[in-house]
DNA sequence: TTGAAAGCGCTAACAG
DNA sequence: CTGTTAGCGCTTTCAA
């Protein structure tokens, strides 16, 4: 049984393909009883539209592309999640593209999704990152773009973030307020600019409390990884014995931090208390569980794609995008890697 | 500067748009001379050829649909990743659909990926899913599925999984081999295959070693979750005060105990050894490290598109398929929650 | 209220 | 070696 098209079903009922299409798509020139039995012999013949014939006609394809660096990644997944089922909603469907932080696989995704005439690109960019011609080509194409979290200022496109600076000075500052006097900090490369500002927002809650920025008590972390936390961990106490805090930039470090101490036979939160940040699901499962900062990610999926959508529609009936740049406010989870905060 | 196409070339050149597309398609029947100014015209133009139009004309879009019934979950996530990475070595995008364990949901997607005449299927099912008209209708419609992990012996497609029976026996045999006497099982739901696999893995471990089968140290989990083994840990204790080991079917569960055995002052593995299933990211974080099973997502995803797309191919070809059945092989990943075997 | 016709961009059979 | 032609399935004027 061949599907069906609009020209068998015209034939069998004996009329145009056009009048089969308008009373289809419910047109108000068409005969009600013509409409009748159009509707009702495409139900029968479970009649569906070749998409690929309305994308070429409509020149739409009702597909975006989404492109995260990493897709085994809690915040990622989550925003995925948020992308793909606001989509479903307008209709659209939503093709996935891993760039595993590499810019080239950038360059070639976001040049597969304008070839596969999708309507709109999702972007988070890699790491690796530093130059965005390939970006504002994608966008001469007419094809728009919104880029989330790992976002280039130099894009003129909407955007959806969260305040990296904002966030870090409050974990920090929760840090100070139970109590913590000398706090590290753990840092990410110098690159994304979400560790930048991490790094930031922490030096201006201690600047902010009148605590002296030293310098001795951030750390860099050649990968993101638990190895990472769990080897700074050791080096953290044997250059400062007198540490009652630690803020790293990203949850997984965080609890290489807190298996170190736990070995070591810290005290968490009592002695040190530890603070991560992006509240991965591990957050709940450490031992203490780790007190985080919450990163929305599928709030950002959502916004993200009804950026997105908007755009599409804009561009479409006005020729042109005026970008918007859309915050997701964080909050903080604590849990018992730090102390309570005294209600005074 | 509107997208150039054949057209435009052909114009441009003053050629035929068959000449054009023959060009560039590198026929053999195309003078040299020409073929070479076609290919740099459209080098300097940028032409991108439409791919809705050459869908449409091909009757193909070079597009393949994956429906996972969880998108934030390690094990899924390696299967998108590795689904994605591998098409792309096909010139294959794929849309990623989540059912969220949603029977209702599958059904939809599953249409909704038919309908935009996707070239085939990857289909993990939902653990509401108990019947499977909707999926036939769709192979029926002529677009291939292939099924993973989570799959229906009553539906004939190619299918890629793993042999829970024989995993969940090696994990209880592994443990029996490191001591064990009286072996506890954590197991899920009584719907969804592969937990029933499990359990009757265990049980034939058992009876292999002359172990007798205890229906009381069975447990059933009510909900897959943390909450869940860290409940239950309590009850086995309180049950069978001399248990020695316990297998749980899935990491997060695995995890719920070993927490709460740590809370109670139970030495792991030295007074009870525990064992999960998956191999998920959260092994290296407890503590102690969790042993388990590894399922290997991303091999999975490999090997399932290339399932889907060898069945694609002799569809086309041959117009009918015919089914594989691919197994991946699972291995034991021993971390600190078991103990050592000793080398006799 | 309906239908004829044009055309979206591409490909392939066939003729020259 | 190149061009003509037809057509994939659908939408949308425009004329009847």
């Amino acid at each position: 049984m061949p599907k069906p098209t609009l020209k068998k079903l015209a034939k069998i009922l004996g009329i145009s393909t056009a009048t089969v299409s308008k009373a289809l798509k419910n047109y108000p020139d068409i005969n009600e009883h013509t409409k009748k039995r159009v509707l009702e012999l495409a139900a029968s013949l479970n009649y569906q539209p070749n998409a690929l014939a309305q994308g070429l006609r409509n020149m739409e394809s009702k597909i975006v592309g989404l492109i995260v660096p990493e897709i085994v990644h809690d915040f990622f997944s989550n925003i995925i999640d948020g992308v793909i089922r606001t989509a479903e909603k307008s209709g659209y469907l939503v093709i996935v593209l891993n760039s595993n932080e590499s810019f080239e696989q950038e360059m070639i995704h976001l040049k597969q999704l304008a070839d596969k005439n999708v309507d709109g690109i999702l972007l988070s960019l890699s790491d690796k990152t530093t130059q965005h011609k390939h970006i504002k080509q994608v966008i001469d194409r007419g094809v728009p773009i919104v880029m989330f979290d790992k976002i280039s200022k130099l894009i003129k496109s909407s955007k959806v973030i969260i305040d990296d600076q904002k966030a870090a000075f409050n974990a920090t500052q929760y840090l100070i307020d139970t109590g913590c006097k000398k706090i590290a900090h753990i840092r990410g490369d110098l690159k994304p600019q979400t560790t930048i500002d991490r790094f930031i927002g922490y030096k201006r809650a201690l600047s902010k409390n009148n605590i002296p920025f030293d310098n001795t008590l951030v750390y860099r972390c050649k990968s993101l990884s638990f190895g990472e936390g769990y080897r700074i961990a050791k080096k953290i106490l044997k250059d400062h014995n007198d540490v009652d805090g630690v803020f790293a930039f990203t949850d997984l470090v965080a609890a290489g931090v807190l298996k170190r101490f736990t070995e070591l036979n810290i005290q968490v939160p009592n002695q040190v208390s530890v603070m991560g940040f992006s509240d991965w699901f591990l957050t709940k499962i450490t031992t203490p569980t780790l007190s985080s900062v919450h990163q929305p990610g599928f709030e950002m999926g959502v916004k993200a794609f009804e950026a997105l959508n908007r755009d599409i529609v804009i561009l479409k009936k006005e020729g042109k995008i005026t970008p918007e740049i859309i915050e997701v406010p964080t909050y903080i989870v604590p849990r018992k890697s730090t102390r309570k905060i005294s209600n005074s």
